[in-house]
DNA sequence: GAAACCATGTAAGTTGTTACATGATTGG
DNA sequence: CCAATCATGTAACAACTTACATGGTTTC
């Protein structure tokens, strides 16, 4: 799915400026997407141009227009047709995992912080979807819908599942680099 | 981490040519990354210019030569200072995510069938786990490592945490389509 | 007074995907 | 006999990221 589906998707959810699109994609839902300005604004640019969204310049002072996106009936055509299509398999590049998978190479040092840090990305992650979940203020401001709900609460499975797991297992990584490191001294 | 990194990754685990080193990252941990031959390839002769690599050439017949890729000292050094820069943030793109997200907008029965699918994708995945933790040719043929093994049962948990959620929550999004089918149908 | 937020956009560059090219072998 | 596996690679293309350009406002 790319950032024109994924932008037209959340103008189906209500009118909205690029800027606050990021904010959405970015906030509780952050964990299943990912899309900077630098794609976003020509999304916005290609869709108005093919009459999927039509734009509406709201003018501000000492600031760039604010361009409100909405939602047409051929873009709604169009998403549904593209949600139609079943979804390709996730795409998913996985640093942490990465650097699990060759722990051996860390210092127990290093180790200890990155899985630190993990955790913390999880409960960050956790708590940014429990608030959300209340709050539609931190999705758009719309109505949230049984989608957005259902995703959120996917997503709070999942990151509780990570987090158990880091902090109940760590112990075994990080004693197999220990060993490793021992090993490396003598 | 790109694709180069990856590579040097893989064959820190010892020697392979380009197809298993895909074989590996397709493998159980197939969740956690993502390559494809397009991208392999080059970037194993770009690691091999570069001396991170050398490369033994097995004469096949009837068959493209082998080019088995082993690690050198220097390949090392390169990976381990590239493991130590605290890693990135996962980029993930959920199309499964995104059809969820916009569930309205899809027909109950198109609805069903995405989670059926998914909820198969999930076991699937998990299946390939249990497997591949016990059965070290489901890797690269070498030895299981403890980061290895570590990923693996994230991974699982992950799954299960996923499929556990679809199982026994699909029917609130899925009740929420069907309200708004009869609501279009009238 | 510094940092973060608001707000849009472009251009260069990186990276990776898809499709193509080639073709024997093995298992159901 | 059809599909999958083995095996490597290139070229055209698509997509996205990063950095740049601009600059007032609000919050600590």
């Amino acid at each position: 799915m790319d950032v024109k589906t994924l932008c037209l998707g959340v103008l189906s959810l209500g009118p909205a400026s690029g800027y606050e699109i990021k904010k959405v994609l970015e906030g509780p839902l952050g964990s299943f997407f990912d899309a900077s300005y630098g794609s976003i604004y020509p999304a916005l640019a290609r869709l108005a141009e093919g009459g999927l969204v039509s734009v509406e310049e709201k003018p501000q002072e000492r600031r760039p227009d604010k361009k409100i996106y909405t939602i047409t009936s051929r873009g709604r055509i169009t998403l549904a047709s593209a949600l139609e299509k079943r979804p390709g398999r996730d795409r998913v590049r996985s640093d942490f995992a990465a650097t699990m998978l060759f722990a051996d190479l860390l210092s127990p040092r290093e180790l200890a912080t990155c899985l630190d840090d993990r955790i913390a990305h999880h409960r960050a992650a956790l708590q940014r979807l429990e608030a959300g979940r209340a709050d539609p203020a931190v999705w758009g401001g719309g109505e949230i819908t049984a989608g957005m709900r259902f995703v959120a609460d996917l997503g709070m499975a999942q990151h509780r599942a990570a987090l158990d797991f880091l902090e109940s297992q760590r112990h075994v990584v990080e004693a197999a680099a220990l060993r490793k490191t021992g090993q490396a001294a003598d």
